[in-house]
This record gives C-alpha cells, structure tokens and sequence, in this order.
DNA sequence: GCCGTTCGGTGTACGGAGTACACATAATGA
DNA sequence: TCATTATGTGTACTCCGTACACCGAACGGC
C-alpha cells in the first residue's frame, strides 16, 4: 500500500510535459525549448521525456494541440451570418497566437497537420459551406484566407521596411482602423472580395485567361477590367 | 611572381561559399546546410568559413540575397496594365522559389531584411504607386498580398487535408485555371479585389466598423450586405 | 629585396543539442 | 507473492555552431 504522506508519485504525463513546454514557450520563446532544459524544470533526465513524447517533433506537435484546445467553441450563427462567423474564429486564433507567439512559427513550420489545426481548418470550412458556398469556391476561399484563419497574415514585412530610402515616411496608413498584428482591415476586404465571388457564382474553371505566357491581355479576369 | 602554372590559389570568396551552399539546399534540403558539412564540401575546415560569414544566419541571409539576385528585371510598362506587372513580378518570384525549394522556409525565418528582398517588395510597390494608387492604398495592398508576392501562398494546408473524414473526396476543384503551386487562381482574385479597392477610392480610414468587440453587425465593411 | 602587416586557412576545444540503449525501480494485476 | 509492465536513470554517441590561438602566404612600402 502506497504511503499516503509520501508525494504521489506525480507520474510526469503527456500533458504535463506539454504544458511546461508550453510555459517556457511563451516566457523565453520556441529556440528555449529544449528537450534537456524542459527535463530539467521538470526534474527529471532528459530521457524520461522519451516515455511521453516520441521526439521533438513530437513534442511541438503536442505544444501546438494543446493550446489550439485553449480556442474556445464559437456558437454557430445563421448561415447567412458567414462573415461574422469567420471573424470570430479568425478573432479567437488571434487571439491565441497573440497569447503564444511562438505558435506562430510552430504553425509554421508543422508539417503533419494535427488533429486540432485540422478542426479550426474544418469549422471555418464549414461555415462556408452551410453559408451556401460550393465545394469549390469554398475551397479556394480557404486559400485565399491562407495563414489569416490563425489570426496573422504573413509577416514577411512589417511595417517600417516598406518605406524606400528618398520616400516620405509613408504616412502610417494604419489610422483608425488599425490593421497592425495581423491584418483587420485585410480580413475586411478579402471577406469583400469573397462575398463578391459568391455572388458572381465564381467558378475555378472559368474566367482564367488561358495559360498564353503573356498575350495581349485577351481579357480581363471576371469582369471589371483594371 | 606567383607561379602561373600552380592552381591561382582559388581564394575561397564569399559568393564560392554561397553558390556551394545553395547547391547543396537545393538538392539536400535547408537541413543539409551545416557549416561542417559545407566546409566539406569546399575541402575546407569548417572555421574557414567564418572569414566570409560572420555566422550561419548571415550565410542563409547571403543565400538568400545571391538567389533573388536571379530575379529577371521586368521590362517596365504602362501603369495601367498593373495587373500584369503584378503578374510578372510575381510569376518570376514563384519560378525562383519552385527552383529552390528552401526558399520558402529561408524567407520565412528571415529577421533582417535583407537589400535584394527590400528591392523586390519596392518594385511590386513601384508597380501600385505609378498605376495611381495612393500610398494607403498600396501599403494595405502589399499586406494583401503578403507571400503572395513570393510566389507561394500560406501552404498551411496544401489539399490533401481539406478533406475530413466522411467527407467525399472533395473532388479537386483545380481542374483547369490550376491553383496548385502558390494560387494562381487565388492571385488574380486579389487582382480583382484590389482593382474595386481603387475605383472605390477605398481608404482604411473608413468603412471599417468601430472596434466594438461584436455587436449587431453595425454595418457592413464596404458596400456589399452579406 | 627585405620585412612588417594583414589576410585567410588550420587545429583544437567547448558547450549544447537530440536521442539510442541498457538498466533500475516502482506500480499493477494474477 | 511474483511476474509483468510502466516509467525514470545513466551513459554515451553524433552532430551542431563557433571561440580562440596559431601559422603560412600574399602584399605594400622602403
């Protein structure tokens, strides 16, 4: 029979390991995750991680499921409600990569998609099909989103390196409706363009000139020509 | 007087060092790019390097650099055919970042921005600014973009996981106009996007509604209700 | 032509990473 | 009670980036 006043054993869990993982993510970054360090906080040589987490991979892909669980159920609205509904998904993985930044670049660098960045994949999916989308635009409507449906838009270029040497400071444009950490406004007129799409009854197959290298623009791509 | 018949002494230059470099990430992949095994490849000793690099980042910063500098120069056009300079410049970055498939994840981990990746966001910028489009405009359009104008799209989910599970096959919407390898499809969406921002004389100071967290849709963002 | 300087390659070494493998110990269930 | 299974330990290997001291060869001024 156990001791009772000894310490329980605390038996070093998958889920354990993965929300001190997480802690020191968010405290000193992605790079200070570190099998050995991680062993350390947690008392224990590296190894025993071994028993929890396959490798490393594994463990980032654990990090990575477990905060997206943090992503709270966004109760479903009316169909015809689509664009509010994908702003409070997009809102609230904004909100979580805001809170862990160092998802970003483990979103980033995933290559199995997980069972859970599938599901956030597949409820914004699915907005759009009960909004009426086909499988088809809705498809494409994903891609046009791209990284936005986690709440930020490639940052390949962040303000501040976009004003060229001899150009006024360029004016921050970002006034009142800020579009900083992540992209509001973006979000705003890429739903635009997509409720544009719907409207139009896009289709992939039609309106694209052909593959002509280059041609004398033999016509503009749906409609509105420049 | 040196020897003229003896091997010129081959100089180890920087750009030897980085052509070696991106030979071996294009055909091994980033990961295979160690200084170790580099220094290899170039029958050097591994500190060699460090006379023409100060650090391994600045030896993917240089790679990075020498592969745009592959970029083709874009014969210059009328403004109003904007769209397909858009088309061209990013057609060219697409072709450079399918050559080297590394790319993608350089230019995504990349810090600095380096000259040669400033020069290529300048001329898209160049491209908006002499078609008429006010510097707030083109600023937000560059973010539309985002990397895009790499030539790949957020390949966060790349088909093949759009699919769940009960689901039929989604029937691979790329049947003509493909989008496979970074959305043509997709690119010339935000061409139409981007061309009613501009005859709407869209502004990001208006039109976005007020930062008040949900609310009863107080009104739609541009125009177009639903 | 001599000679200091500076440039570029060498050798050694350190600390840190991930993790394979054999082992020890603690919990479990028959 | 004892065998089985789960879990933590210890040691060791390989690979990484890179600091530092050294050394030969090229070079520029005299």
């Amino acid at each position: 029979m156990p001791d009772p006043t000894a310490i329980p054993r605390r038996p070093l869990r998958r889920a354990s390991i993965l929300r001190a993982a997480i802690h020191l993510a968010d405290s000193d970054g992605l790079d200070a995750v570190s099998m050995r360090g991680l062993a350390q906080i947690l008392d224990v040589v590296p190894m025993a991680l071994y028993r929890h987490v396959a490798d490393k991979e594994d463990l980032i892909d654990g990090m990575v499921e477990e905060i997206l669980a943090e992503l709270p159920a966004i109760a479903p609205m009316r169909p015809t409600d689509w664009r509010e509904a994908v702003r409070a998904h997009v809102h609230a993985a904004r909100e979580l990569v805001t809170r862990h930044a160092w998802a970003r670049r483990a979103l980033e660098t995933r290559t199995t998609r997980t069972p859970a960045v599938l599901a956030h994949m597949e409820r914004l999916t699915q907005v759009f099909l009960r909004a009426g989308f086909s499988t088809d635009l809705t498809h494409h409507v994903m891609h046009l989103l791209g990284n936005r449906i986690w709440g930020f838009s490639p940052e390949l270029f962040d303000e501040s390196a976009t004003v060229l040497p001899g150009n006024p400071p360029a004016a921050e444009p970002t006034g009142s409706g800020n579009d900083a950490p992540g992209g509001k406004v973006t979000l705003e007129v890429i739903l635009d363009g997509v409720s544009r799409l719907r409207r139009a009854k896009w289709r992939s197959d039609a309106g694209m000139p052909p593959p002509s290298p280059r041609g004398g623009a033999p016509r503009e791509h749906q409609s509105a020509r420049e």
